[in-house]
DNA sequence: TGCCGTTACTAAACCGGTTCACTAAACCGG
DNA sequence: CCGGTTTAGTGAACCGGTTTAGTAACGGCA
């Protein structure tokens, strides 16, 4: 009744094991006719190879882990995550090896990482002074990190940040918002965003340069410019949670910067519920350039990355350091970003009106 | 400079490699100090247990799989699935469970589950018909069917999909469209689908029988309800083609019924970039009810289903099948689905002029 | 002092395959 | 007919752990 073994096949064939092995792995060794009734047996006893018995030789299990910070059900509310996943299959496919989604268990990173079945990891939204990072380096499986700074003897792709976001608050600043707030990324709600490390610490700098501040920063000496930093969570309904706490706050700003672009749906999706215009009386800005950015009505202004190439560039670099091992020499790669202008951004209302009245959205796409 | 393996660990702390294993696994059969010093010996070679070598042992991977039928690449374009996997990581989290993506290698999925290295499987959008179903459920890991016909010994977890889309066709029969698009899911773009077997179908039988067709009829006998049945990829590109597909063909339908939204969506960013538009000129219906769903505009007119939850049930019988066997006991269960109404659907034009000119979509969130 | 029950640890078997080193038989050219 | 090569197949070692069965040392108690 149990599950049958080589051992079953092999008696039940009249051969030995060796030949099992070989009908099923390298079938040139055999002669066809024995081959041939070696794979009878098998079939009829039901047997087939058992996978985990097969890697312990091969020393190789052909699967990679996704790494994420938070848990599945958290981290896949963010479109951002299937887009990747779609560029590390582009390559995991073709090579036969399949994706394992790393979430930390019981709430450790280098717990999830130490009992993995991989043979190597993408890192995705780690912060450079994570407590558990120096673990999972020790752990010796081939890493590629995204997203986070230089790492030694570690792949990083990565992108510039300070660059893209600074080209955002640019923009705002051009079209004349002086009080802004900045959705920041909380990844543990209760802990506090890290003000040097981590890709909202690298972001706000850039946006404060790009609105001429200081960097430190939340005003302008002379007080006309002001920056309001929250933190919300990866979701529609962390955006939502955003709009309903500038709204509590009594005088709104005129732009809302986030970090991602389903956050920045979930404000949008809050304010034009609760009759508020956009661009009008509150322009957007997303992060990612996720498909669903234009699938909004405006469409939404944000930050493109290169999602799926980012997936494809982290794929392949594991894949070469997994084959090539000490011979792998890492690479920090910095992908580009852009600005994409499209319609949830616009002069704010008040100069909406000395300039163009009704619509005030830059058409886009 | 290879990996340490226990033997190494235990020579270096001078025990038996037995103890070495206590030490990771049952620390309480050691004493305190002998405990330590083995720990710190693994500490110092850089040793830990190897995942795999572990697993055979315990004959277990505390992996389970979610068998696709596509590319990694094209079925992560549906946001269907990363919605599926939140309800599947909901328990899969909690029971230290890792879920991996295991989609056909080299066009099979038999040989890809044979390779998988899972404890089990569930089984996404397989029609009863496939040629290696047989095959898969004869690998003898425990599986549960989405949204697959009653499979023998097998947990099915799917939908009323004849109810469900007999709804929206009801819906867009009382509204008056005569003319409708159905728009019915390309598995393998070359292969047509097949009449008699799997979501498709079933879905298309509902429909039929919403916009009171006979069973195999596309028209109805006296000409006036046309049903033009197309099929198309599930994403937003397949839903545009589908929209170009439908503009060249002269005259257009007053309604498009698809089978995900994600194609829905595609058809309304398409119809809208040709200025058609929605619901006045064309409406379009989706199914799944994904978040995104509610951040197009208009809203998307669509069939609700509890996609979180389907993957939380099929990852709770998963599990439950695993752990008890032989005595654990097959269920199918019928989901519920219900029609929600939103902007993207109202009276086709010709009738709309004679009743409210202006807006004719029904509203709802 | 002798018996018993813990405590601390170990040698050997086992999980289920693959791979290595080797052999017997068949084949082959000179 | 002989030496050398190919074909077909085998037993034993190995992958890297866990588990089983057992032993030695020690303390407590009658």
């Amino acid at each position: 009744m149990a599950r049958p073994r080589i051992d079953d096949v092999a008696r039940h064939a009249g051969v030995s094991k060796t030949s099992v092995s070989f009908a099923f792995n390298q079938p040139d060794n055999l002669n066809a006719a024995t081959r041939e009734r070696i794979l009878a047996s098998a079939t009829e006893l039901g047997y087939r190879p058992s996978p985990i018995a097969r890697r312990l030789t091969s020393r190789r299990t052909d699967q990679i882990g996704l790494v994420v910070p938070q848990s599945t059900h958290d981290i896949f509310a963010n479109p951002f995550l299937p887009e990747l996943i779609r560029g590390i299959g582009d390559v995991c496919d073709q090579e036969g090896i399949a994706v394992v989604i790393v979430p930390p268990v019981g709430g450790s990173i280098a717990r999830a990482v130490d009992s993995a079945l991989v043979d190597g990891l993408i890192l995705l939204g780690l912060v450079a002074n994570h407590p558990e990072l120096e673990k999972v380096r020790r752990s010796g499986t081939p890493l590629v990190g995204l997203d986070v700074e230089e790492w030694e003897g570690v792949d990083v792709i990565a992108l510039d940040d300070a660059l893209g976001a600074g080209q955002a608050a640019e923009h705002l600043h051009a079209l004349g918002h002086r009080d802004v707030a900045v959705v920041l990324i909380a990844q543990h709600p209760d802990s506090p965003v890290d003000e040097h490390h981590g890709i909202s610490a690298r972001r706000l700098a850039g946006i404060r340069k790009g609105f001429g501040l200081a960097p430190q920063a939340d005003r302008s000496p002379d007080g006309t410019t002001r920056l309001r930093v929250l933190t919300g969570g990866v979701s529609e309904e962390g955006g939502r949670a955003i709009f309903a706490e500038l709204a509590a706050a009594g005088t709104m700003p005129t732009a809302v910067m986030t970090m991602s672009d389903v956050t920045a749906i979930g404000v949008m999706a809050a304010a034009t519920d609760a009759g508020v215009s956009i661009p009008d009386e509150l322009s957007i800005v997303g992060y990612d350039d996720i498909p669903a950015a234009s699938w909004t009505t405006p469409r939404l202004t944000t930050v493109h990355q290169p999602i799926r190439h980012k997936g494809r560039r982290a794929a392949l670099q594991l894949v070469h350091a997994i084959r090539f091992g000490a011979e792998h020499v890492p690479v920090v790669e910095i992908l580009p970003t852009r600005l994409v202008v499209r319609g949830s951004t616009g002069p704010p209302r008040d100069r909406v009106a000395s300039i163009r009245p009704g619509e005030g959205g830059v058409a886009a796409r």
